[in-house]
This record gives C-alpha cells, sequence and structure tokens, in this order.
RNA sequence: GGGCGGAUAGCUCAGUUGGGAGAGCAAUUGCUCGACACGCAAUAGGUCGCAGGUUCGAACCCUGUUCCGCCCA
C-alpha cells in the first residue's frame, strides 16, 4: 500500500538509484528507428544550476523523454564548456587563497595543470546537481570543448579559416578589461547609465593669446589627443579649423581638423580627438590620417607616453591629477553634469577601456552571406517566429568577431610565427616547419601564438564536433542536422548565430531544423534574480520543499510564447497539489483491489461514464502530442492538468464509486480504470517522471521504467461522438440538479416531462438516483403547479418536486431563466436576420445559430407554460 | 534615435484560421462519507489600454496613440 503522503525525497532518490544502475538511459544507435537529436547548450564548467538551467533542461528533457516514447532513436548529447575567463577567476582566487600566488608568478604550464586538477574535482558539480531534476541524460557520451576531438575540430576549423582568409590578425580598438587585461567580447560588455560630468577645458590656440573651449567627459585622456575636431558648418568656431591648438601640460601641438562627427550643440562644439582611447575617435583618426598614440598600459595605467610625474598612474587618479594641474593653469572653465553610458565588463565589473593591441579576428561579414541566404531560403526556424526579426537585424548589421583573449585557459591559438615574420596556421611546430620550408630555405619557425580563443569559438562547433567532426562517421550521417536547439533569448548571438555560421561554412547545413526559444525566469515581480538583489531562488531548494515533479511541472507550465515568465514558491505548492492528486488516484486505485490486466479491451465497454473517459483520454493525448511538436508546453500541461483533475478525478472517478458498490460493474471500471491511468501515467510521465514512476511500478503497470514505454496512438474505438454530447447533457443536467438543490432540505422528487423515455436519461438513470436520492423519478406528458422548480436542458424539461405538501418549495428564479432563453433567442434572430450575414457567413457559423435559435426557442416554450 | 515585446477577471497569465471571453490563485457559500482539506460541491467577478478603420462579424487583421519592459546604437 502507498503511504498517505508522497515521499518525494525518499522515492526521488530511490528513482535517481535505480535508473543509473540500470543505466536507463544509455544511448544506443539504432538506424532502423528515425534519429532525433538535440544538442544540450553546454553549462559552464564553474556554473552551478541554476533557475534558468532548470528551464531549458526540463524542457530539453521533455521533448526527449516524449519523442522517445513516439518510438525515435533519441540523442541528447550533453557535455560542458571550458568557460575560458570565467574558469580562470575561479581558479586563480583557489591559488590565491591558498598558495598566495598569482597566476605569473606560476606561470602559464603550471596554472594551466592546476586547472585541469581543478575541473576533476569539481568542474562535475553542476552535472550532480543536473540529475537531480530527472534528467535523461547518458553522462556517458558527454564532452567537453577541451577534450582531445574537441580541440581537434577547433584546430581544423581555425587552420581552414585562415588558409581562406577569413580569419586575420589586425590592430585595433577592442574592448579591454583592465583587471582581467585581456580583450572581451562587445556582447560581455555592459552599458550602464550614469550621473557623470563633463569638463570644459581650454586650449589654446597656437600662435594666439586665444582659447578654445572643449568639453570632454576623460581629461585623463588629454595626453593622447592628436587632433580637435569642429563641424564644418559651426558658424561660432569653423574659422579655426586649419589652425593648431596646444594640448595643455603637455605643450604639444595637435590640429584642428573639420569632421561632422563635432556636433555643434553637444558640449562646447569642439571635441577633442583620441583615437586610440575611444570607438568614435578611431574612425576619426583613420579618416584624417592622424597620429594614434596609445597612453595606457595593459592595465590601463598611464604608461611613458605621458610626463613623468604622471606615469604609472591609474585611471581614476589620473584624472583627478589632470583635472587639479588644469584648474591650478585656470584652463577648466566650467563642469557641468552629464548622463552618459559607461561600459562595465560582465565578468570583472571593471569599466571596460577601448584599447589598441593586436588582436584576431573572424570575417564575420563574409561567413554572413551563406547566413543570409540561409535565412532568404527559410532554412532557419524559430519557434516563436518573432525572434527572426531580431535574429536578422543582429546578422544584417554584424561586425567582425575579436576571437582572441589574452588567457591561459582555452585553445592556443594553432599559429606559428618564424623569426622572419611569417604567420603559418599548423596543427603542430613539426607540421608548420613543413608548411614553413615550401616558402622560405632560411626560415625557422620559431614560437607559437600566445592567446587562446574566445569559449565561444570552440562552443560554435557544438553540433558537429561533439558528434565526431571531422571524422565522417554514422553518428554526423544520422544526427546532423539535429532537430530542435532550445535555449533562452539571451544567447542568441553568443551562441545560436554562431552555431549557423560555422554549421553552413562546415557542415554546409543550419545545425538545428527548429530553434525554440524558452522565456528567461525572472521572480515574482518580474525582476532579474541575482545575487545582489538577493532575489534568487535556488531550484534545489524548490526540489527540498516541494519535489522536482513539482518544479518540472511548474517552470513546463510557465513556459508560454512570452518572453519571461514570473516564478513563485506559490505557484510551485499548486504544482505540488496536482503531484499530490496523482497520487491519492493511485491509492483510491489500491483501496478498491483494482488489478491490471493487460488484456482489456476498451470496445467491451458498457457504461457511458468508461466509454467516455476513454474517448476523452484518446482525444486528450492527441492533442497533447500536437501542442507538443509546436513547443507549446503550457498547452499540454493545460490539457493533463485538467483531464486528470477535473475529466478523470472529479467526474470519472466520483461517478465510478456509485457503480463500485455493486460486484457486477467492478471488472469493467477497474479494467477501465487501469487502461486509462496507466496511459495518463505514460503520457505525461516525460514531464513529472518521479511519481509516474513509482506508482507505475506499484501498480504493476511497468516492469522497468517509463522511460522505453511507447505512447500508442492508433486506438479507434467504435463509439460515436454523440456519447460524449450526451454525457455532457448529463453533466449539465447534475449540476444544474445541484443548484437547484442546494437551496432546499425538502425531499424531491424528480419528474421528466416528456411522453417518451429518452436515452441520456435513462442510461444514467441509476446515477442520478444514486447522487441525489430521489424519492421517486418519475415520466409524466404534461404538469402544472406552482411548487416546483424547472430545469430545462436540450429541449427537455424537468420538475423538482417536494414530496412534503406543507413544505413546497417555489421557483424563484423563474424570470431570470425565462430572460437568459429570451436575450438568447434575439441574438440569434440578430444574426440570422442580418441579409448579409446570411449571404457571407460561412455556412457552419449559419448552421450552428440555426440550431441554437430552435433549442432557445423549445426551452422557453417549455419555461413558460409552466 | 532604431528595433522588438506587452497592456484581457482583484493577482498571474492562456486565448488555435476572425464566429457569444478562459484557467490557476485569491474571494463568497456549503461540505471531513473509506483516494485526496495539498480536498469536494457550488457562486460571483471582464467596455479585452485608448481612438479610428477593414468585415455580415474583431481580444485577434490594419492605422494612429498612451503607458510599461527588453535589445541595439
Amino acid at each position: 500500500m502507498l503511504e498517505k503522503r508522497f515521499n518525494f525525497t525518499k522515492i526521488e532518490k530511490k528513482c535517481l538509484e535505480f535508473w543509473s544502475k540500470e543505466k536507463i538511459f544509455a544511448f544506443k544507435e539504432d538506424s532502423k528507428k528515425h534519429p532525433f537529436c538535440i544538442m544540450m547548450p553546454p553549462p559552464n564548467v564553474t556554473g552551478s544550476l541554476h533557475m534558468g538551467h532548470a528551464l531549458t533542461f526540463t524542457l530539453q528533457d521533455i521533448l526527449i523523454r516524449f519523442q522517445k516514447k513516439l518510438g525515435k532513436n533519441v540523442l541528447w548529447q550533453p557535455g560542458t564548456d571550458h568557460a575560458g575567463i570565467a574558469t580562470e577567476i575561479v581558479v586563480e582566487k583557489v591559488l590565491n587563497e591558498r598558495e598566495k600566488k598569482t597566476r605569473n608568478e606560476l606561470g602559464r604550464k603550471k596554472f594551466i595543470k592546476k586547472i585541469w586538477e581543478w575541473k576533476e574535482e569539481s568542474g562535475d558539480k553542476i552535472i550532480d546537481q543536473m540529475q537531480r531534476l530527472g534528467t535523461s541524460v547518458d553522462w556517458n557520451i558527454s564532452r567537453f570543448t577541451m577534450d582531445k576531438g574537441l580541440s581537434e575540430s577547433v584546430n581544423e576549423v581555425f587552420i581552414d579559416l585562415f588558409n581562406k582568409g577569413l580569419i586575420y590578425k589586425d590592430k585595433r580598438l577592442v574592448n579591454w578589461d583592465p583587471k582581467l587585461c585581456t580583450a572581451v567580447s562587445d556582447l560581455e560588455v555592459n552599458q550602464i547609465e550614469k550621473n557623470g560630468k563633463m569638463w570644459f577645458i581650454n586650449y589654446k590656440i597656437e600662435n594666439s593669446e586665444d582659447f578654445i573651449l572643449v568639453g570632454t567627459t576623460r581629461p585623463e585622456t588629454l595626453f593622447g589627443d592628436t587632433a580637435i575636431a569642429i563641424h564644418p558648418k559651426n558658424k561660432k568656431l569653423n574659422f579655426l579649423i586649419g589652425s593648431s591648438a596646444v594640448i595643455p601640460i603637455l605643450n604639444k601641438s595637435i590640429p584642428i581638423i573639420s569632421d561632422v562627427y563635432a556636433d555643434p550643440k553637444k558640449g562646447s562644439g569642439a571635441v577633442k580627438i583620441t583615437p586610440a582611447h575611444d570607438f568614435n575617435d578611431f574612425e576619426v583618426g583613420k579618416k584624417h590620417n592622424l597620429e594614434f598614440v596609445n597612453i595606457f598600459d595593459n592595465k590601463a595605467n598611464l604608461n611613458d607616453k605621458v610626463p613623468s610625474n604622471f606615469k604609472g598612474l591609474n585611471r581614476f587618479a589620473a584624472r583627478k591629477k589632470i583635472i587639479s594641474e588644469l584648474n591650478k593653469l585656470k584652463q577648466i572653465v566650467k563642469v557641468e553634469n552629464n548622463k552618459m553610458v559607461i561600459p562595465v565588463g560582465e565578468r570583472s565589473g571593471e569599466i571596460i577601456e577601448p584599447f589598441l593591441t593586436d588582436q584576431w579576428f573572424l570575417d564575420t561579414k563574409k561567413i554572413c552571406v551563406k547566413v543570409e541566404k540561409a535565412i532568404k531560403e527559410k532554412k532557419i526556424n524559430f519557434y516563436p517566429n518573432s525572434w527572426m526579426n531580431t535574429f536578422k537585424h543582429w546578422i544584417k548589421n554584424i561586425e567582425p568577431w575579436c576571437i582572441s583573449r589574452q588567457i591561459w585557459w582555452g585553445h592556443r591559438i594553432p599559429v606559428w610565427y618564424s623569426n622572419t615574420g611569417i604567420m603559418i596556421a599548423a596543427k603542430s611546430k613539426s607540421e608548420a616547419q613543413k608548411i614553413l620550408k615550401n616558402k622560405s630555405n632560411v626560415a625557422v619557425i620559431t614560437h607559437q601564438e600566445n592567446d587562446v580563443l574566445d569559449t565561444w569559438f570552440s562552443s560554435a562547433l557544438w553540433p558537429f564536433s561533439t558528434l565526431g567532426w571531422p571524422k565522417k562517421n554514422s553518428l554526423i550521417k544520422n544526427f546532423y542536422p539535429t532537430n530542435v536547439l532550445v535555449t533562452g533569448f539571451d544567447i542568441i548571438f553568443f551562441w545560436v548565430a554562431r552555431m549557423i555560421m560555422m554549421g553552413l561554412e562546415f557542415m554546409k547545413e543550419v545545425p538545428f531544423k527548429a530553434i525554440y526559444i524558452h522565456p528567461l525566469v525572472k521572480d515574482e515581480n518580474g525582476q532579474k534574480m541575482s545575487k545582489s538583489k538577493g532575489n534568487v531562488i535556488d531550484p534545489l531548494e524548490l526540489i527540498k520543499s516541494y519535489g522536482s515533479d513539482a518544479l518540472r511541472f511548474t517552470l513546463t507550465n510557465l513556459s508560454t510564447q512570452g518572453r519571461d515568465i514570473k516564478l513563485s514558491n506559490k505557484l510551485v505548492e499548486n504544482s505540488r497539489n496536482f503531484i499530490t492528486k496523482i497520487w491519492n488516484v493511485a491509492r483510491f486505485s489500491q483501496f478498491n483491489n483494482f488489478r491490471y490486466e493487460k488484456g482489456f479491451k476498451p470496445q467491451s465497454c458498457s457504461l457511458l461514464i468508461n466509454k467516455w473517459i476513454i474517448l476523452r483520454f484518446s482525444s486528450i493525448q492527441q492533442k497533447v502530442i500536437k501542442n507538443l511538436e509546436d513547443y507549446k508546453f503550457n498547452l499540454v500541461i493545460s490539457e493533463l492538468y485538467h483531464f486528470i483533475w477535473n475529466d478523470f478525478c472529479d467526474l470519472y472517478l466520483e461517478l465510478s464509486k456509485f457503480y463500485l458498490k455493486e460486484d457486477k460493474n467492478k471488472k469493467e471500471i477497474s479494467g477501465t480504470f487501469n487502461y486509462v491511468f496507466s496511459r495518463s501515467l505514460n503520457l505525461i510521465n516525460p514531464i513529472i517522471p518521479f511519481i509516474t514512476e513509482k506508482i507505475g511500478t506499484e501498480l504493476g503497470y511497468i516492469e522497468d521504467s517509463f522511460y522505453n514505454q511507447q505512447i500508442l496512438n492508433k486506438s479507434k474505438f467504435n463509439y460515436e461522438t454523440e456519447l460524449i454530447i450526451e454525457f455532457d447533457h448529463f453533466i449539465n443536467l447534475v449540476r444544474k440538479i445541484r443548484f437547484e438543490v442546494g437551496k432546499t432540505k425538502s425531499i424531491l422528487k424528480l419528474v421528466i416531462i416528456s411522453s417518451k423515455k429518452i436515452k441520456w436519461i435513462e442510461d444514467n438513470i441509476f446515477l442520478i438516483n444514486s447522487i441525489f436520492n430521489f424519492s421517486k423519478i418519475e415520466y409524466l406528458k404534461s404538469y402544472k403547479a406552482k411548487d416546483h422548480k424547472v430545469i430545462v436542458i436540450s429541449g427537455i424539461k424537468f420538475i423538482l418536486k417536494s414530496v412534503e405538501d406543507n413544505n413546497s418549495i417555489k421557483e424563484e428564479s423563474l424570470d431570470k431563466k425565462i430572460t437568459f432563453f429570451k436575450n438568447e433567442i434575439n441574438f440569434c434572430m440578430e444574426k440570422l436576420n442580418n441579409q448579409n450575414f446570411i449571404n457571407k457567413a460561412p455556412l457552419k457559423i449559419k448552421q450552428k445559430y440555426e440550431i441554437k435559435l430552435e433549442e432557445a426557442k423549445k426551452n422557453l416554450r417549455l419555461l413558460i407554460e409552466t
């Protein structure tokens, strides 16, 4: 016998052990079945499970489990990614705490060794946590972006793109993180609005006593100025174009140039140009062939291009000192408050510095020609489709991708330098040397490039590198392109777009047939969850309090076509209630000693409620599968929820209780119950795997696991759909009687006004009487008296009558009932009297209103003749 | 400044191709009989942001507009 309450903690643990011991989720290649593949977005090795993971993995798990049940050969490719910068930060912190050393003190080789050690120790944390969610992952086939095979793919791709000229080295301004001392992607930089200041500084005009006033938000870059720009149409100032100005303190002469970039309405109308320290100025500098003076070192401290008493100062100290010097020189005219946007590094929290360095770039503009073609040919399918616009817009305006990082943990760029400055892309030094020989007899390879590749470079290859590429094996043949990518919209650019680029470049096909973009999980007020706000909800805590099934159910239920979902404990509690409901259904079965028999034939049922629930289940199952194919997870839940709770529990089980009082009905009820419940559990198993597995085992529905149990979708019944209508009439009658009976305490009898017996009433007369305990149910041809209540349904009149004459019951709401049908008639007449409606509306709709009108008329007549 | 969402019951949100507005929670009333009070039976609650237009018919399609959110520059 099942316990009174579903002890999820205990049962989840047992299930997990069983699944793992029996290797239930083991991947087997089976070319006889249709392949179905999802690439798991590899979580970062430093990560721990957060709500976003919980959502995305739950949805993927549901898809995988369903497809397995629909007979597919499923591959859910798991893995983790090496997360270059994040991992270095973590490991360097540990190193600092334990050994009081920096990574530079340790050296590159030893530091990387430390990272591998750390990965072995703690890199699998998130994998353990994911198992708690009940995900059906075969971790034995897990891949890691830094493992041997994937590193080979990275080299292969890099070398190919380099040789095609699509990867190049260039000196450009990049987003530089002075704390981490590396370039970062502009996607990893947050633009934060802040209240800053604008300083108005006087620059002396050369060979003159006059000054030109320049507004700037960054006075500390003054030593890097190489021009002052004025808009050519700026009438107040354009007479100065062509002369020179003198940088204060430094006393260096710079030209005053004409450029439309200098907005006459902003600041003083004259703007200083610092090409090595500002993205806009960089463009101006190139255009006018200006000098590029870099005044920072890689930690953003002033270097030796500045006066010696400034050298070594950091950005903030430099600003203070310069302002104080300028004040002494009386060259600051005024200071204004200024709203501005400041770039901040996502990982370090440091203010990002535009910095002029040598970096490696991928020529995404050229690569994206193929992407744009794929868009035009409709080979990229987003669900919901609205994300297509966002994607298109980004591809259209794409910038070169800076793929190099000045860190150690990652794929070291496979480029080798010779003593003569030749660059060769090759898998090894010896191979590079070989290639070099063909180009030069004297040159020798001296060293490899120090930089590593951006982590997303290797992640971009994920859909084919994990399948074994560049080897040509059956996995690639069968599973590429994959079926669906499931992810949040925040990484459409980081990852989705880049996988598409690389997929098209190397596999000639978009890596996934569909891209399902799910919402992001927010707190109950719609705020992004963050540690600093303290509003983070930990999925593992929710699992502890409500169970994994309840969490999975909640997240799936919230997965609408919208952008974000607001999660709260209350919602998980509701799901928990639903899970408990299912638990109690199983207990109901045990209390009634139902036995599961595989040979039960649904066609053999004679009771209406049995036929009805079987038919109902069959239709729900089809809807569930359809909604799943459209990625409408919330609708999948809604169908299942209402079927199980309202149809199966509130109607079927409650009504079956009356039949169970007589032994002769037990076999049919028990058979139907098991037929429907076992199939319902199988259908909902992908969403709530734990409880279904436990009940399935307990009631004998499964031998090992629901995971391998197929969904049989071909059952046809000889029942008519009229049966559903009959049942609706019956339920409708029950509800109406309940409403009327609720107001009286008399003993009642039911009178049916009809000259002949009515089938749907006769079929259910046993139930009607069981529910209400009428003293009598009788048919009469007509009835005229006032001490009764009247109900009309579908052209049939029912009278509720007190059997105690001195305790008559009055019809109080006859007028209301009459008004209802009068309104109904008016509504239909209005439609049907409209000639335009008659001419233009489809036949189906017209018939609908005609039938409705007839019925309303009939019902009204029955009420009035009372 | 450009792009994309959202506005529907007190709250959170669904709403299939345009054919009489749905759920959950909360509220009100009544129920502890052998699955379940994490429950059962019932009730009440909406000018679908606003203004136009298309249509026999609009929450849904079109135009404009207000407010809120996100992304990009």
